[in-house]
DNA sequence: GTAATTTATGTCAGTCGATGACAGATGACA
DNA sequence: TGTCATCTGTCATCGACTGACATAAATTAC
């Protein structure tokens, strides 16, 4: 990798560090993107640049995140049942975090605790989980052998989701904790759900535009 | 009720209708505050005294949807289980939106037409429902006997949250086939969930912190 | 009916987020 | 070393949003 890059992914890390560091002792909205890039001795329109907004920044990591999960998804085994599947991917994904270096678990410690104390933080977290919700959508159907727009893959996604998000709680921010509080949530899950709940199913009665064996 | 509520209520309307109508044939990011002032003939600066922001003109009537959701919830009787509570309430607001007058409807319609071709607003509505969920969790909570901080009224109201957004497509606008839509997504979760899951759990194992008998 | 009070609105100035255009600086590469 | 692509800073600008103050209108008191 060249020094370009290499100077690159500096600034951009320093442009986080900085803007997380604002945010969590003058707060979001009174933080200005002109401090951030002052910080970093870099000029405001640099800023954007690297980051489509204010908020990009702050929910880079989240975004991040988000990517991991539908990548460790894909990596589950076709053998495991979609919503199995799904919670394993967040249990990998969770053990990815507590296997980070001290400099990363920083970031995420201090990316948590800017986002639960900002509104529009927690806003921007729902769309970019309702952004990946679509694309979980498209690899369980894929799994299940059916369509994107079938009730069945969306409602397992939907229920994993709302779980997951059960997790994102503003007392939650150590990942053995959440990782705790997830399999908490995974066993009521459990004990709520039928078997086989997760399962295709053969084309039962209500399904009428489905072509005949 | 006196001349001055009336006088506003008009304003607010007019800002509403305009702002829809803009939003709709312009689309939402080019359209200007000022261009929804002028057209109602009012200041820009009175349309902030009306509106916190331009996305909040967008999503009164999604903020609006979501305080009758919860009048709904409260007014179903005690008898009902809690998701049998939170379907009901959802049948009621339907059937509210279908038995709404032209004027009401309309606004309705265009109102989501807008809302599903901006991201900023779905993210923006993901926003609000989450906001509600907090409080529809508190009311399940009630009902079981149990505490806001409790798994389950949470898990129970995530379902129901996950089910009510899965209907909110952006193929589904009239209230007619959105209700189809939820009917379906509602039986499909009637299929996948164990007979009593959303009643009062007697203290088993995993209660460490509660009185005991 | 008029005066006094309250409240809504308009005007103005200003901050901040975000973007396009252009010019200069810097790393990549022959 | 010189050329090229790319990164960066500066400048100008737009639009969302806010505080302060003055004006106009409705409500209330007398």
């Amino acid at each position: 990798m060249g020094l370009r890059e290499r100077k690159k992914q500096r600034t951009r890390d320093a442009l986080i560090d900085a803007a997380l560091d604002l945010f969590l002792t003058r707060g979001y909205e009174a933080t200005t993107v002109d401090q951030i890039a002052a910080e970093v001795e870099v000029s405001p329109r640099t800023f954007f640049r690297y980051f489509a907004s204010k908020e990009d920044v702050a929910l880079s990591l989240t975004a991040d995140e988000q990517r991991m999960l539908l990548a460790e998804l894909a990596a589950r085994p076709e053998s495991e049942s979609p919503f199995t599947a799904l919670c394993q991917a967040m249990r990998s994904l969770l053990q990815i975090l507590r296997e980070a270096d001290e400099t990363e678990a920083g970031r995420y410690l201090r990316c948590q605790k800017v986002v639960h104390s900002t509104p529009a933080l927690l806003a921007g977290t729902m769309r970019l989980v309702k952004e990946n919700e679509r694309r979980l959508v498209a690899e369980v159907a894929r799994r299940l052998g059916a369509d994107p727009c079938d009730l069945q893959p969306q409602f397992i996604v939907a229920v994993f989701v709302s779980v997951a998000l059960a997790c994102f709680d503003e007392r939650t921010q150590d990942p053995a904790v959440l990782a705790r509080r997830l399999e908490d949530l995974l066993a009521l899950a459990e004990r709520s759900l039928c078997p086989g709940w997760d399962l295709p199913v053969r084309s039962e009665a209500a399904e009428p535009a489905s072509a005949p064996g």
